[in-house]
RNA sequence: GGAAAGUUGGCAGAGUGGUCUAAUGCGGCAGUCUUGAAAACUGUUGACUGUAACAGGUCCGGGGGUUCGAAUCCCUCACUUUCCGCCA
């Protein structure tokens, strides 16, 4: 959520760069914001005058009683009841014009950093850098689907017997290598500064209000109906929300945290091949990194992040390429997005493994996540999340790429953690 | 699932319906003392809104009510703790 007062003291840079993120009507809301908030100010204004002067009236009659005045505290009492009326009436207006400002301004997405490419689809989305040679696989080469159950690995039916579509179950050497996977990502974030956490797996609403997933987007997660819990579509959402109505001190910074969660999302209305096998599941498990930084390193430490995670994918021996996403293709939140995706062989495509985002004080504003700066005043710190990684994809291609007609070759620096070299 | 007790500032913890502008302690910050530190002593110590700056307003778990006036009384919801039951 974008802040009222920067709205309000920067509006035609709001709009520009508002334009870049190709939010339609943002004249008329942005403008409407500005009105109510005005709109609002006065009323609060009446409200404030109204209640300062009860206020003094109850504290004339609390002494008069005191003195034993009855009479005088009377003819005074008969005054309040106007007052009170009045300030009911602007109490009611003040809430439903904050109602009404509140409403409008969640849906305003977050202001895209000035380095972010303008477009409207993934089209237009910079490749930043490639790296790795994509392989040439042998002529029987097959989709990571078919070698799923050419090895019995990965058992995409039994998840439906069990569950459903999009839960498949992990068997075997397959099993082994998720939690290979989940390890050495564990390891080298550890490594990297960050502290392993393990948060729940299901959370409250205001945790889901916190980092943006509501009240927009209620229908991408799974829900308890009897408890009021969320399943949680990322690790993000409890690990980000353990900051809100959280003050910092400056020392604090920067603040690193990793954690693995299995991830849930009900993915409505996707079909098609890009579904297929492991390219979208409703359950999957990910490592996820987060940082709640100063305003000021927040870039820096952007870089970092998705030079990290580019290094893990480094040392998988995976062909990727890293994006700057444009105007049109970020999310709602973020200021500046890169994905990483991996080549995934068999398939001939991209597959998006990471996206590491910067949302500036987007997130933090509606969490009340701040810092004391040096002069004492209170800021809001800056957020910062990113895959490191999601495992579903990374399975893929780590399937499709390393086929032989002798099996599936593991790379060598998952080799200590899966205890086989080979998938056959 | 049953019963009881609770929810107050960064933390602990007081608080007969009228200077609550929330006691006190701890912690934090600043100062005195010290070569430096500790101890001791002194002072200071929240958030939001608002203003040019003051002033003013809001906040004692959330919401509602009673009252001229609520941290305090009433209703309601949420959460926490303890005991019992069930159970990994």
């Amino acid at each position: 959520m974008l802040q009222l007062n920067y709205i309000r003291d920067n509006k035609d840079e709001v709009l520009k760069r508002l334009a870049v993120k190709n939010f339609k009507d943002a004249e008329t809301v942005i403008s409407t914001i500005i009105e109510l908030d005005n709109n609002r100010k006065a009323a609060q204004k009446q409200a404030d005058d109204t209640k300062a002067e009860a206020n003094s009236i109850a504290k004339q009659i609390g002494e008069l009683m005191k003195s034993g005045n009855k009479a005088e505290a009377e003819t005074l009492k008969a005054k309040t009841s106007e007052l009170k009326n009045t300030e009911k009436a602007l109490d009611e207006k003040l809430k439903s014009i904050e109602v009404e400002v509140f409403n409008l301004l969640v849906t305003v997405p977050n202001l895209p950093h000035s380095s972010v490419p303008t477009g409207k689809t993934a089209e237009d989305n910079e490749v930043v850098r490639e790296s790795g040679a994509k392989p040439n696989l042998y002529a029987n080469a097959k989709p990571h689907w078919e070698l799923t159950s050419q090895y019995d690995i990965i058992d995409f039916e039994l998840g439906v017997k069990l569950t459903g579509a999009g839960f498949p179950v992990y068997k075997g050497k397959g099993a082994r290598l998720q939690r290979a996977l989940i390890n050495f990502f564990l390891d080298r974030a550890t490594a990297e500064g960050y502290n392993e956490v393990q948060p729940p797996i299901v959370v409250n609403e205001d945790s889901g209000y916190g980092t943006g997933q509501l009240p927009d987007k209620e229908g991408q997660m799974y829900f308890v109906n009897e408890d009021n819990l969320y399943l949680i579509p990322t690790a993000e959402v409890p690990i980000t929300n353990m900051y809100r109505d959280v003050i910092l001190k400056e020392s604090d910074f920067p603040i690193k945290n990793c954690g693995y969660t299995p991830c849930f999302r009900r993915e409505a209305g996707s079909y098609g091949k890009d579904v297929r096998g492991l390219n979208r599941l409703h359950q999957f498990d990910k490592v996820e990194i987060v940082q709640i930084s100063h305003p000021q390193k927040s870039y820096e430490i952007l870089e970092d992040m998705r030079d990290y995670v580019a290094g893990l994918l480094q040392e998988l021996e995976l062909p990727f390429r890293i994006l700057k996403l444009c105007g049109g293709d970020m999310s709602f939140a973020s200021a500046l997005t890169y994905d990483l995706e991996v080549w995934s062989a068999a398939q001939q495509r991209w597959l998006e493994v990471s996206s590491v985002s910067n949302f500036e004080t987007f997130q933090t504003n509606r969490l009340k996540c701040r810092y004391k700066d040096t002069n004492g005043k209170t800021q809001l710190a800056h957020s910062l999340n990113g895959s490191a990684l999601a495992l579903p994809r990374i399975v893929a291609a780590l399937l499709e790429n390393n086929q032989t007609a002798e099996g599936i070759k593991i790379p060598n620096v998952l080799v200590p953690y899966c205890g086989f070299e080979m998938i056959s």
